[in-house]
DNA sequence: ACTTTTTCTTACCCTCGGGTAATATAGACA
DNA sequence: TGTCTATATTACCCGAGGGTAAGAAAAAGT
C-alpha cells in the first residue's frame, strides 16, 4: 500500500493485441510511466518518446490524453498533492489533539513522500511549469505548511507541545519528511511504513510534552484514505 | 559572512571599459552568476546567453573559461562540496565529543545551505552530470552523509548522544539541513547564522544526553573556516 | 457491410540552445 | 607603430525534442 512502483509495469497498451480500454484507465498509465521516468532522469532529459515507447505506442498518441508535456507533469504534481489534500482533511476532522494530530500528518506525509506521485511534490521544478499551474502548486505547498503549523499551534494551546518556534519547527519537520521524496528506494531495508511510524515519533520527540513514548492509538485509523482518486499508491 | 548573493553583483566585464582582469577573477564571475541563474530558474531552463548577459559579454566568451555547460554545473556543485569538506576536516580535527561535533557539523552544514554554492549541492540534479561526475558527487554525498553518521555513532560511544538508529537519525537531520536549500532566501526575518545556530540544538534536542541546554562554547569556533578557495561565501 | 468516430501512426515542421569557426579587438611588448 | 597573444564578437551549425497534419486502423454505431 506504499512505496514506488517497481518498473514492472503493465503498459494497456499491448504490442499487438487487442487495443482498445477505457480512457482513464490509460490516461493513468501515461501519469505513472511519466512520473517514474521524470523522477529517474528528470523532466527535461526525459523526453515524451520514452514516455510513449514504454507504453508501447507512439508520441503523438500521448496528445490524445494531454495538451502538452507540462500538462503531464502539472498532472503528477496534482495527483500526489491532491493525495496530501485528502489526508489533510480526514486527519483535521479526527479532531484530535495537537500533538496526535501532528503525529498523524508526519506518518501520512511521509508515506507519501515514498511514493512517486509524492516525491513528485517536491522533486519537480515548480519552475517547469507555467504561470497559473505554479501559483496553484505554491497554493498547495503553503496549505501543507499550514496544517503541519497548525496543529504545532494547537498543540502549544493545548499543552501536548512544548512551547517552541512554529514556523522553524515546521520547516525542520518538513525538511526530514520531503527529504524522504529524494532518498527513499523501494527496496531498502526499511518499509515505507515503517519509516513513517518512525519519524512520526523520532520527528516529534523534542517538542512533545507527554513523555508517554508513541501514543499509537491512531495508527491504522489514517493509513488508508479513501480511494478518491482512480490512481492508487503508486 | 553567508547568504546568498544579492542579485545586484558587479561583473568583471564593465560594459565599455577598460577590461582585462585576472583571469581566475572571470572565471568565478561567471560560476557566481551561473549558480544564481541556475537556482533561480533552473539549470535547463537558464540558458548560457543568459549567463552571458548578465556579464556584459556573449555566450562563446564563456568557452574561454569552461569546456561545456555541464562544466560550468559540475564546478558550481563542487565548490559548494569543497567547503563542506573543509569544514568536515575542521571539525574533526577538533575531537570533540559525539554531541558536541554532531552539533558542530549542524551548525555549519546549515550555514552553508543557506548559500548559493551551498543549496547547489541540493537543489541541482544529479543526472544532469556526466557519469563520472556523478560518481563524484555521489561520492561526496556518501562523505557526508558520513561524517554525520560517524558523529552519532562516536556520540552514543562516549555517551554524550542517547542510542538510537544512526541511519535514520542522519536521514532525519540532513533532510531538515538541506531543505534549507530549498526554502532559505536572504532577506527574511532570520539569518542564515540564527537558524544555523537554532537547528544545532533542535535537530539534535531529543538524541542529546546531557540535557543542559545549548553547550554554546564551540560556536565561534568553526563559523569562520578558513579562505580555502577564492570564491567565498555567496 | 457501410459509415462514423475515436484512437493511433507515419512523416513532418520548427524552435531553441549548446557548441564552433572565423575574425576582430585590446593590451603587452618591442 | 607593428606584432604577438589572449580574449571577445559575429555569424553560423546542427541535433534534439516538443508539437502538428494527414491519414490509417480499430471500435462503434446502423
Amino acid at each position: 500500500m506504499d512505496t514506488r512502483t517497481p518498473a514492472s509495469e503493465r503498459s494497456p497498451w499491448l504490442p499487438f493485441e487487442s487495443r482498445r480500454r477505457a480512457r482513464d484507465e490509460k490516461r493513468e498509465a501515461v501519469l505513472r510511466t511519466a512520473v517514474q521516468l521524470f523522477l529517474e532522469r528528470g523532466y527535461h532529459r526525459a523526453t515524451l518518446n520514452e514516455v510513449a515507447d514504454r507504453l508501447n505506442i507512439t508520441k503523438p498518441a500521448l496528445y490524445n490524453y494531454f495538451h502538452s508535456k507540462e500538462d503531464i507533469l502539472f498532472e503528477c504534481w496534482s495527483i500526489g498533492q491532491e493525495r496530501v489534500e485528502d489526508q489533510l482533511v480526514e486527519i483535521e476532522a479526527a479532531g484530535a489533539n495537537g500533538l496526535t494530530t501532528l503525529r498523524m500528518l508526519v506518518r501520512t506525509y511521509a508515506a507519501t513522500m515514498a511514493s512517486d506521485f509524492g516525491a513528485s511534490l517536491v522533486r519537480f521544478n515548480v519552475a517547469d511549469l507555467s504561470e497559473p499551474n505554479q501559483k496553484t502548486t505554491l497554493a498547495g505547498k503553503r496549505r501543507i505548511d499550514r496544517a503541519f503549523r497548525d496543529a504545532i499551534k494547537q498543540g502549544i494551546a493545548d499543552k501536548s507541545i512544548k512551547p517552541c518556534d512554529v514556523k522553524l519547527t515546521a520547516f525542520a519537520i518538513l525538511g526530514a519528511l520531503n527529504w524522504i521524496g529524494h532518498w527513499y528506494k523501494p527496496g531498502g531495508e526499511l518499509s515505507a511504513d515503517q519509516i513513517a511510524d518512525d519519524f512520526a515519533i523520532r520527528l516529534t520527540a523534542d517538542i512533545a510534552k507527554s513523555s508517554s513514548p508513541a501514543n499509537s492509538k491512531s495508527k491504522k485509523k489514517i493509513s488508508k484514505p479513501k480511494a478518491a482518486r482512480a490512481i492508487r499508491n503508486t
